[in-house]
DNA sequence: TGGAAGTACGTTATAACATATCCACTTTTC
DNA sequence: GAAAAGTGGATATGTTATAACGTACTTCCA
């Protein structure tokens, strides 16, 4: 009847297929343990915290977990382009743009935590522009725009 | 001969003048504990964080000063415009454009540690128009540039 | 096939960043 | 001058991230 109690968080073949292809691709090993982690940033509906991710983990594997642990999973994660870090909350979340490495801006909901991740080349082209105007030659621009969500904002007009 | 030991780092008139007006337009009170954290973050080249700041002011005043305490002082300042917090460094530093408040975007030179302040009408247009394709709402955008300064590029060529 | 090099990852400890709680003192306001 | 609001010190704690060290497992190649 039962099954044993899954280690792992249910995981989409999509997203599954996604870091085996990326990771191979990049001659980067998945593991399950980084899978696991993977799957579970996949599990939920907001960004989570590093430690949020550990009590989670924690909770379905039934054993402690070291913060340094996650933080190496994250590291790698990130490394192959499967998550990314909100630098204004400190709080990580899976790719929603599967089909490319790129750089990312965000949409962050302070009502219902939801975060939306666009891609703007208009964006990004302007932010060559700023940084070329000042002699700078830029690696990597964060853009993380808080506010209130269109499903939000129906519930606590302006 | 000497003259009795300063409790505050230097301040230029200026600065002292801005922070005197901006608080008075305000209603806020600039106390001498508040005003000497500006000053310390005026007389750094660069960004400081928390700790940094308080390892300065101890040394400065000869004295224990609490995180909280200076925490308190900077949230003040922030409030009232004149310094800023950078997201993806967990650093702070004055703000650069004294005439007005204003959201303002970040180059950061990983190289020299320099933080060149910058404001684009263009650029928060786009960013508004960003958010309204997506029916968001914003309240407020975080722009860091990381990269090379002009002044590092010429020593470590691209 | 066995040994070197590299990678993964567990364990313990600690560093770095930020806030909570409580209380004493000062300034403002009435 | 008493009440209310603001300021900030002291102590403790919470949260985020990394250091340092050791072991095991791959990979690869001689």
């Amino acid at each position: 009847m039962g099954k044993e109690p899954a280690k792992t968080a249910p995981l989409a073949a999509k997203w599954r297929k996604l870091a085996e292809t990326r990771c191979a691709e990049r001659g980067e090993r998945l593991t399950p343990a980084r899978l696991a982690v993977y799957a579970e940033m996949l599990a939920s509906d907001r960004p989570l915290s590093a430690y949020e991710l550990i009590a989670l983990l924690e909770r379905r594997q039934g054993r402690k977990i070291a913060p340094l642990s996650v933080y190496r999973h994250l590291d790698f994660l990130k490394r192959n382009g499967l998550v990314h870090r909100l630098q204004s909350a400190q709080t990580y979340l899976p790719c929603d743009h599967p089909v490319h490495p790129h750089e990312s801006q965000f949409l962050l909901c302070s009502s219902c935590g939801h975060v939306d991740e666009v891609e703007s080349r208009g964006l990004e082209t302007m932010l060559s522009q700023i940084a070329d105007e000042h002699g700078f030659r830029p690696d990597d621009a964060v853009v993380e725009i808080k506010g209130v969500c269109g499903t939000c904002a129906v519930d606590e007009p302006h």
